[in-house]
DNA sequence: CCACCGATTGACTGGTCAATCAACCGGAGG
DNA sequence: CCTCCGGTTGATTGACCAGTCAATCGGTGG
């Protein structure tokens, strides 16, 4: 919880408000239910934040800038698409793997919701997009997958696949259980590239 | 306006919700504005439905049912998966390209929105999974498609898939042509079966 | 011509919340 | 011991809106 000195305030309010918009979401979830989940007082969150909106747009850059980093980190990597892509898929089912609740609030509120939040973050989702796309693009330049896909189309096709699979485990559509998620990236990879691959 | 006999404004409210809905997302829309659009008094929606989200649910019964139609024909039709998937796919491609708005507001209000009216209709929605899996659970007993993939896993995958693409359209971030829908139906379908057929 | 009835109207109510703000507290520094 | 100040408190305000309901309209049949 809080650490000795300082008890981060700004940092508790932010875990208590991942809780509960995951337990309730972002719409049904008063400002002061955050406050108290977080044991401090309701203006507390106007003195951190500048409003409820701030609040999630905070959760969702911080952990959406590590997947971008993720995504690039990958592309850096020796290997072909595969070995890449599927470290991108790693990444996400990893990320859901250890905090399910803060990935359930990413997708449902803002990445799926791209009318009223996602709308704000377009551009970054956009980027993670692009990102993925660069690596079909370089598996292509290389042979390694066919050219005849637009990058961009691949990259939806397999980020769409990617967070339907999620979705399917966070609304408990799909069973989950611990060996599910390295054996999903591995089964979803070999779909996809096998789908990309020249024949 | 007013057609000359009965001029259904029951009608005329679902078609002016839609349109409302899709400019300005079903949160932010209030009854009052439904009402204005379709031209007519603030309580007439309320003789209608029992409420704005009854509104809602309508519209998206009314057409997820033709899916669930549309996805069982296909499987009842001749040929491989290959065929049949390209059936849904290009059914709900051509959903889109026949009426965006409707689609998007299904999309992004629905379907998308898992928490919290996807939730209502999870049953719905789950069955349009599983239809989709039938059909590779028959590909798979055909020998068409390889036997290691879960139907289920595969069916989200490719719906995922679908959707995403879908939503790309709709907010722009591919662009959308005419010819490019059934480009992107055969292209999608291809992949996704390549990736899911034995090597 | 009237009585009736369902369709239609829109002003109003009740309740909900996001955001504000004035007051409070406790520690640092003088 | 006092002052200052930033973190902290929570009651209050003001806006907003879904849903209600009593009144009106217009058509139909007797």
């Amino acid at each position: 919880m809080a650490q000795a000195p300082p008890a981060d305030k700004r940092r508790l309010i932010l875990d208590a408000a991942v809780r509960v918009f995951a337990r309730q979401g972002f719409h049904s979830t008063r400002v002061s239910d955050i406050a108290d989940e977080a044991g401090v007082a309701y203006g507390l969150v106007y003195h951190y934040f500048n409003s409820k909106d701030q609040v999630l747009n905070e959760l969702f850059t911080e952990r959406w800038s590590l997947l971008l980093a993720a995504i690039e980190e990958a592309d850096r990597a020796d290997g072909g698409p595969r070995e890449k892509l599927g470290k991108v898929a790693g990444f996400i089912f990893d990320s859901y793997r250890h905090d399910p609740d803060l990935m359930k609030v990413i997708i449902v509120e803002v990445t799926r919701a791209a009318n009223s939040f996602g709308q704000t973050h377009l551009e970054q989702i956009r980027r993670a997009y692009e990102g993925i796309a660069r690596i079909v693009e370089e598996g292509q330049g290389s042979g390694a997958l066919r050219g005849d896909v637009a990058p961009m189309f691949a990259s939806m096709a397999f980020y769409g696949a990617v967070e339907q699979l999620l979705s399917g485990w966070i609304f408990g559509t799909i069973p989950a259980s611990k060996t599910d998620f390295d054996q999903a990236r591995d089964l979803l990879v070999t779909t996809i590239c096998d789908g990309l691959e020249p024949r």
